[in-house]
RNA sequence: UCCUCAGUAGCUCAAUGGCAGAGCAUUCGGCUGUUAACCGAAGGGUUGUAGGUUCGAGUCCUACCUGAGGAGCCA
């Protein structure tokens, strides 16, 4: 596949950069339309679409007659001349002069995704070729954006990223259903579900650190907000609180959704995304509220950033002042009680069970930015989690509810930082004490206050992209009832 | 695990218990500014599977399979 012209290769991205130019694209036939002697053909190669003119009586007979028998999809390069038009909708078009196709698509078996919808179970038994439609294409780039400035947040805060094994010998929690496999002659490995407790191991050992990784839930839930393979980021950190902690994490998701606006505007409108709901989760409106444990975020060190470290430029972490809407456990359970009795929502809520998805989306929808939901019962939480002072039967924990009825996208705690009140929680949740030892080693050598949280990539992504199904903003969902491709 | 819904052409969907249909895609023809182009024509069917009711079943009944939405649980 030589190269028979000269002109340059250009991405369709940049082509405001060589308007005039005659340049070479490699890519994909995306679609071609016609009107007698003249071929409309869109070309796409990964960075975006451009339509180019061919007609008839411009081109080598071979160029007009190969495009106008081509298949959508089939690969080539396109050489051609970049030309400013007001019709075309990027603004410019490209006036066809040469084509070479790599790989012509058979019309025996044409391109199965179409321009024309398609139902849910077609697309994901194509999900390998329905990537290549420039919506699905626009929610990767986010993806990869979203897990960029989530990184991005931690390494320019003084976080190190400590990645905890995928493999374990038992269940972190004790209670969801884990993928569990052989491990060599006589032992059983699980898939880990959470790299909590490793990372609270490194925390220990360096201070602030987070990890980034995939997760693995055997749980049989079906809905849009669940895969069984998913990402998650998790930071976990030395000597700090549960407000302390609360602070991390409105300044993270603050962090996250400034980049996305700043770098993906044109994706989100791809998607459809009302960017408008995204900025009202930014707005600093009414000048904003110092972080509790800051003063103005000049003179006192912020419990996120440790003695001596300065943020780094542009970083979210002193310029957030804006607040997200904190509710007790207490209040957001008095808020539903009202709702139920005003007819807003279906069922009532007792006052010491968990939100159901219903709860969370109603709290969720009062605030135009996410929520952070604290201090629920023990009783409800897992064993890890440090009681309340002020009232034991309360957990020193938060979650945070995405607004727009996406729910819990993040959940976090204190952690039990006292040995003897650890060992009784795990003998009362019937754990193996053996297989925890070394957590509880944790509080044996030099214990502190520690606290940390846990993202779900995908819900995040669902949520920033506004879409309604979680399994398009990963390349290949792994769901309950779907493992090909 | 429970509840609800759906399965008809490659795709998206129609079809009162009475001849199996349309649009898109594919092939052929037409059109020099199309934007999911449009216009004309052709080919394309074991109606998810197995049984049952009926003169007659895509349609009604039973079971099963597959998928979707929701609940629970969670991120």
């Amino acid at each position: 596949m030589s190269e028979t012209s000269a002109a340059p290769v250009a991405t369709i991205a940049s082509l405001s950069a060589h308007e005039g130019q005659t340049v070479t694209l490699r890519g994909w036939l995306y679609n071609i339309r016609s009107s007698g002697k003249l071929l409309f053909p869109t070309f796409r190669d990964g960075t975006g679409t451009i339509q180019g003119i061919v007609p008839k009586a411009a081109v080598p007979e071979h160029v007009f007659e190969t495009l106008k028998n081509l298949q959508l999809e089939s690969s080539l390069t396109v050489t051609g001349k970049v030309r400013a038009d007001s019709r075309a909708p990027s603004g410019y078009e490209l006036d066809v002069e040469d084509i070479h196709v790599l790989s012509a698509v058979s019309a025996d078996e044409p391109f199965p995704i179409t321009l024309k919808e398609h139902g849910v179970d077609f697309l994901m038994e194509h999900r390998h070729l329905w990537l290549r439609t420039p919506r699905q294409s626009a929610i990767l780039r986010v993806r990869a954006a979203i897990m960029r400035a989530a990184s991005e947040y931690f390494d320019t805060n003084g976080f190190v990223r400590t990645d905890p094994p995928i493999l374990t010998p038992n269940a972190c929690e004790g209670t969801s259903e884990l993928f569990e496999m052989d491990y060599f002659d006589d032992d059983k490995a699980y898939l880990t579900q959470s790299g909590q407790l490793y990372i609270e191991a490194t925390a220990l050992a360096l201070g602030k650190v987070y990890s980034f990784g995939p997760t693995f839930r055997a749980e049989k839930s079906k809905t849009r907000r669940h895969l069984t393979e998913f990402w998650m980021v998790e930071p976990e950190v030395a000597f700090l609180e549960l407000d302390g902690l609360m602070d991390l994490a409105e300044a993270f998701i603050t962090h996250i959704v400034t980049r996305i606006l700043e770098q993906h505007r044109n994706d989100l409108k791809v998607i459809g995304r009302d960017v408008t709901k995204l900025e009202a989760v930014i707005a600093n409106e009414g000048g904003g509220h110092p972080f509790p444990g800051q003063t103005d975020g000049q003179n006192k060190e912020s419990v996120i950033l440790s003695e001596g470290e300065a943020p780094a430029e542009g970083s979210a972490v002193k310029t957030a002042t804006n607040r997200f809407p904190r509710l007790t456990y207490e209040e957001a359970h008095a808020m539903l009680e009202k709702a139920y009795a005003e007819g807003k929502i279906e069922n009532p809520h007792k006052y010491g069970d968990d939100f159901g998805s219903p709860d969370e989306t109603y709290i969720s929808s009062q605030f135009d930015k996410p929520v952070m939901v604290h201090r629920y019962p023990a009783a409800i939480k897992a064993f890890y989690m440090q009681p309340d002072p002020q009232d034991p039967t309360k957990a020193l924990c938060v979650d945070v509810l995405a607004p727009e009825g996406y729910g819990e996208i993040i959940g976090g705690s204190q952690r039990v930082d006292s040995y003897d009140l650890l060992k009784q929680r795990i003998e009362d949740h019937n754990l193996p004490l053996a297989a925890f030892q070394w957590y509880l080693d944790l509080r044996k050598y030099g214990s502190v206050p520690h606290a940390g949280f846990g993202m779900g990539i995908e819900r995040a992504v669902a949520w920033i992209c506004g879409l309604d199904h979680v399994r398009e903003t990963i390349p290949f969902a792994r769901t309950l009832n779907r493992i090909y491709p």
